[in-house]
DNA sequence: TGACCAATGTTGACCAAGAAGCAACTGGAT
DNA sequence: ATCCAGTTGCTTCTTGGTCAACATTGGTCA
């Protein structure tokens, strides 16, 4: 699948992310692979990604990750699965030889729905479980999926009916699109806009107001990290 | 099952790929089979890749990865089923009797970007691999997907960066999202709407406007069903 | 026996991709 | 505003994959 230089860069991003927990640069790699120029280093990293071994994040400093390694390189055989949290009442392991083809995808439990003012109890019971792309999830940290009722956040491209994906974090920087619990009651996804000392959850679309909450009152359970829209 | 000369080459892939995790070129598998031309051996991996042992990305160096061994190299008897081969090349159908704990997903190659304007070229070649939910395709008919440039379709929720999937068809109704190829010239992602015989492409966006086309310059390619974002 | 087909072998032309280098440009971060 | 990382265009050379055309061999079947 890889030529003999994709494997060696291949290679050598994963030690370099061992050893000191950050991709290498591209200078990094181009010195590491003894070339004179990043442009070979960029046609290389775009190859890796075509081929699935690699996602990254475009124009990002050092947004590389390894997604799966060959098997040369101590990967699963194919016959495997890059193993990723799969929560909610199943069984946790992924069926080990499940598949003779990789599939880079995990399972997620859908848990209820979302909306504005939706009781936190939504949030509770699996619906059912959808599958998303590995590479919408962080390689660690636990994900879920909700679906969403109502267009209170349809300027932000997030449709009646879309499922969103959630990740499981209590921090959020102003302007992520977070599940917050607010004062215990009511779940809802919104984007989080801290003001001094306060947060304010702001809806996208004009229709519904702005709130603002001292900062107790509000709880980030998770924040949005991808989206899937069947039609 | 394998011819003769079907299983000499798929055993020699094996054995490269082993011996230096990296997959032959087409030259050296005509070595080793003591053939004068790569013509051959294009023919048995074609043939390989239609039996599914193999899975390949063509056009591409060296892209090759067994997916499965006969019994006689020492595979797994297939447990009976036909692979649910996500082959990365425009996947023919979503096996039907899937594995109940088989991860429902399909890798998809993402076929390049569109937009408003984009000029069809775009559309030709594989960027990279997405895993969409297996239910948001239909059980039959070819799909893949594209990356949307530009904020044309916003107000339908679908923004710039969105990968969206679509179903290869020549067919779509009133209302619509497909993608239309216009006079052979340019590809683009619009609301197909019928006024009488003329065909509107719309956007979903008040910059931009509709144009309307007679229905022999409008080509319909495929018709959106789904949509993955990555924040 | 002859028609036919599938698998294979071969040639040669053709073009695309891989690899490398240099330089200019862009976009974030400080 | 400047630095740094990444992106892109362009050139050159090498390697690698595709395809049409034609030939050979061995089986199947009327």
């Amino acid at each position: 699948m890889l030529t003999k230089k994709q494997l060696d860069l291949l290679e050598f991003i994963q030690k370099r992310v061992k050893r000191d927990g950050v991709p290498p640069s591209f200078d990094e790699m181009k010195t590491a692979l003894n070339l004179r120029s990043k442009s070979g280093i960029h046609r290389l990293i775009t190859a890796l990604e075509e081929r699935g071994f690699i996602r990254r994040l475009a124009h990002r400093a050092r947004a590389i990750e390894i997604v799966r390694l060959p098997e040369s390189l101590g990967g699963e055989p194919t016959t495997g699965f890059v193993p990723r949290v799969i929560r909610g009442d199943r069984p946790a392991s992924i069926p080990a030889n499940a598949d003779p083809v990789t599939i880079q995808a995990v399972e997620l439990p859908v848990m209820g729905r979302i909306a504005a003012g939706v009781p936190i109890e939504a949030i509770s019971q699996v619906s059912h479980q959808v599958a998303v792309p590995a590479q919408m999830l962080s390689s660690s940290g636990e994900h879920y999926a909700l679906e969403v009722k109502g267009d209170s956040m349809i300027d932000a491209g997030i449709n009646d009916g879309d499922v969103v994906v959630i990740r499981e974090t209590s921090v959020a920087d102003s302007g992520d699109i977070v599940v917050a619990l607010v004062k215990d009651h009511e779940a809802t996804l919104k984007r989080l806009m801290r003001r001094g000392s306060a947060i304010a959850l702001e809806a996208a679309n004009p229709a519904y107001e702005t709130r603002v909450y001292p900062q107790e009152q509000v709880k980030v359970q998770g924040r949005l990290v991808g989206l899937i829209r069947t039609y």
